[in-house]
DNA sequence: TAGATTGTTAATCGATTAACAATC
DNA sequence: TAGATTGTTAATCGATTAACAATC
């Protein structure tokens, strides 16, 4: 990052965008692309991907685009991926479950290594080889296995104090998919997935189609 | 609406945060509210609170603020909510059958009609009592029950060819949870949840603390 | 009436786009 | 060298915030 400027969230949100075409163009082996051709393919202009790149560095050259490979590892680098994130989720419910197969195939640069859940019958349990502890238990875990991100897909009424319970045994990040507006309390990120939120935004969408 | 103003995507994202602050409030038998006590309770400025609603209409009162229950309905109407979008989810596996039993215990404003999957073992089941169909019923099964939103939990391989079957199918909007970005080719919204892009923007996040 | 708070206009701020000199 | 394309500055656009008259 050039000195300590800082990023607004608009561009950082862009960054995986940006990480997801690489791969795409990595995988279909084009070694170069230009700001123009990576325009048409994510639709953002020419000019805002320079821009946006630029905050980071300058991994072009003039009269050749940028080299697929390398920008594919600066981006990288820039988001810090590349190593190893420990996760707990606590909900082991279908979404809960959900997550966790997901970063289980998604990457490795993630793994889960505990499930929590209130529910009786499922504590005890394996899901996709993780298994479910009980949330009372949770605070012991962390202090035993130091983790990096707490996800939250309990219930709206349970959510704040597993916030808590996470923020406390020293996660550095929150993944929130509880449809509730949390308070840490302290100066770590949270990133919010609100299912109800963005299909409410849709049903306006389909509501005012003259306005997309 | 106030004539025919294009409502900027970012107004309308705040309207579900909205919506969720009155149900708060509702529920604890709060009869009003002003801009400044919501901006407190949301975060937003209390001055962007009175312009975002005041696209809509002059909802407010002065000297006394808004009528929970009164602007909670406004929202809704505005939303679009109050009336059944029938849904289909194409994609049975955990992700899915989380949705599933998200959209069934979160509203009766949304009804999942049937579930879809290429997989011969899950056809025929039932997941919270809807049953799973096979993919290659998709395009019949819309031509028969005229549905308004197709939820996309595929893989990101199998993700453009069932946008594809749920366009022609005439659902009035797309949610994808696919981690990747489609082309629905024609202009109906698309609301995309890419959590492995949330997930990088808070590793971002977790790497570089003072930006938050 | 006096106090509170909206609706709305104007000012500010920030993000996006355009333009072009630098340079590969 | 000529052509292409970046990096970067300046211009534009849009969104947020501030201010205050209107009014309940």
């Amino acid at each position: 990052m050039k000195q300590n400027e800082k990023i607004s969230t608009a561009v950082i949100r862009r960054l995986p965008r940006y990480l997801r075409a690489l791969e795409d163009l990595e995988n279909s082996n084009t070694e170069r692309i230009s700001s123009g051709e990576l325009s048409k393919l994510i639709g953002y202009t020419a000019s805002q991907i320079r821009q946006d790149l630029n905050h980071f560095g300058g991994f072009g050259q003039q009269g050749y685009g940028y080299n697929v490979k390398d920008l594919k590892a600066e981006i990288e680098k820039i988001l810090g991926l590349g190593t190893r994130y420990r996760m707990v989720i606590v909900g082991s419910g279908r979404l809960g479950q959900a997550i966790n197969s997901f970063i289980r195939s998604y990457s490795d640069d993630f793994c889960v290594t505990s499930l929590f859940d209130v529910k009786e019958d499922l504590i005890g349990k394996e899901k996709s080889g993780v298994l479910i502890r009980s949330v009372d238990s949770l605070t012991e875990y962390l202090k035993d296995n130091p983790t990096d991100i707490g996800v939250i897909t309990v219930t709206k009424e349970n959510a704040q104090s597993v916030c808590d319970k996470l923020v406390a045994g020293g996660v550095r990040g929150i993944w929130n998919f509880a449809p509730t507006d949390l308070d840490c309390r302290a100066d770590i990120p949270m990133e919010n997935v609100h299912l109800s939120d963005n299909l409410h935004s849709l049903v306006y969408y389909i509501n005012h189609p003259e306005q997309i």
